[in-house]
DNA sequence: CGGGGATTTGAGCGCATTCAAACGCAGTGG
DNA sequence: CCACTGCGTTTGAATGCGCTCAAATCCCCG
């Protein structure tokens, strides 16, 4: 099935009024700046939960912003196997790494009925031309992708699995707390495969992690629904392990 | 011309000149907009082996391009936990992930006697507006690093000993190869230890590793001497290792 | 209410790790 | 010239964490 839909003008919106803003690449202009980039016409779309905003190997044009919805993506190689390379929530960009090659490297998928805005990659660096401040933010959130991915590559390889999950829970919770909701009852929008295999870990494992932290008095877990009750203690193992 | 630092003029490099420049920053421009470059006056800098050219928490002020020599950056967690993230020769850019935070965020490590170009960060903003070439190419560069990492982060996750430090050789080879040396006979600049803690390998593993791709007769292992005697038994190791 | 995917839990195994010891090599000083 | 030292590397043996295989259970959704 094609997670397409027909765009239709009622679907544009702009980046000033969006309540996103503060999460997503205005973050920086002014308020002056950010009443002239509204040129830059947004299409939203939406995609529906399984739906392929795009696919590796697919032609570059766009970044994606998430407005609503969870999105992972996922890394294939030529043999069978894959792995998930992250979990986007709403602000957060989609299709970084398309700027290098002009190709997607990922498959964008949605864990949940999404909406996301399509940022033409052409435009963007037109209207950074006009707007140096843009240009910058573009720069600042690539770099911070990087950032981000030493993390997890860090996590992969000297993290054990009961580290790695405490880590991928907190960085979860975090990223809900600037959000403005719970961070500590959060609901996962993905499956135990999923997790696992963004933290390099079988479900199996997951799973079982899951439940000795439920043993410890660390989290609640009913199914997807996860409750932290002590984030410490959470911290404490991704910090104090190696002690 | 600017008024400038009293720098010895034999200090003073020109991207036009460099003999890396299909390697580096200025891939992609033209040679009109290449000459005007050189206005961007990059001052060379040594590095000694062991040296650093910077450390995590420094201030960002610059990117560096590597001229010569190699380089490790690693990524240090508050507990004495710590990892190499990659490793940079010639042609290279260091420094990319303190764009986002202003803040280094890994120590960079020459493993040998090095210059680099230091290149700095605020004059390439404004450059970048008078030549968009340039800015499209940081963004690519930047780019090609998130694609980079999640390569490191597959590795990481999915791959087991044999098939990283294959694949961890075959990139090695690929990159010399690129800058005309031989992709069969390679010196290791680093040890055992980073290269395990690049792969989130142990060194005895590495060790060991090292041993069997000799007796099977893909290597030939004197020390840091390396030569690959079946490149094409490494890139089947890596391939074909789900099926 | 039934079917199918997701999750949990158990048992046994294997790969990488840990711990330990020996070796090679470069640099230093007697 | 050789002994000595320090560091990196190699190799061995035993351990353990996460994986594989398997079965039972839960839950969503038609």
């Amino acid at each position: 099935m094609s997670a397409t839909v027909p765009i239709a003008d009622a679907l544009k919106v702009s980046c000033s009024s969006c309540n996103l803003r503060e999460l997503c690449l205005p973050v920086g202009l002014s308020h002056d700046d950010l009443a002239r980039l509204d040129e830059l016409k947004l299409v939203r779309k939406a995609v529906p939960r399984g739906g392929e905003l795009f696919r590796c190997g697919d032609r570059f044009e766009s970044l994606y912003a998430v407005r609503t919805g969870f999105f992972k993506t996922c890394l294939g190689s030529e043999d069978g196997r894959d792995q998930v390379t992250g979990f986007q929530m709403a602000g957060e960009l989609l299709g970084l790494d398309g700027i290098g090659t002009g190709v997607h490297g990922v498959d964008a998928v949605a864990l949940e009925d999404s909406q996301v805005c399509v940022i033409s990659y052409r435009e963007i660096g037109e209207l950074g031309q006009q707007f140096p401040q843009l240009q910058q933010q573009l720069h600042r959130i690539l770099s911070r992708e990087i950032v981000r991915d030493h993390g997890v590559m860090l996590l992969l390889g000297s993290m054990r699995a009961e580290e790695r999950l405490a880590a991928f829970l907190l960085n979860l919770a975090q990223r809900l707390k600037a959000r403005g909701f719970s961070s500590t009852a959060l609901v996962l929008r993905m499956t135990r495969e999923e997790i696992g295999s963004y933290l390099g870990l079988k479900l199996e494992t997951v799973s079982r992690t899951f439940s000795k932290f439920q043993e410890e008095g660390l989290l609640a877990v009913k199914q997807r629904d996860i409750r932290i009750l002590d984030e410490a203690g959470l911290q404490r193992l991704v910090n104090g392990a190696g002690c």
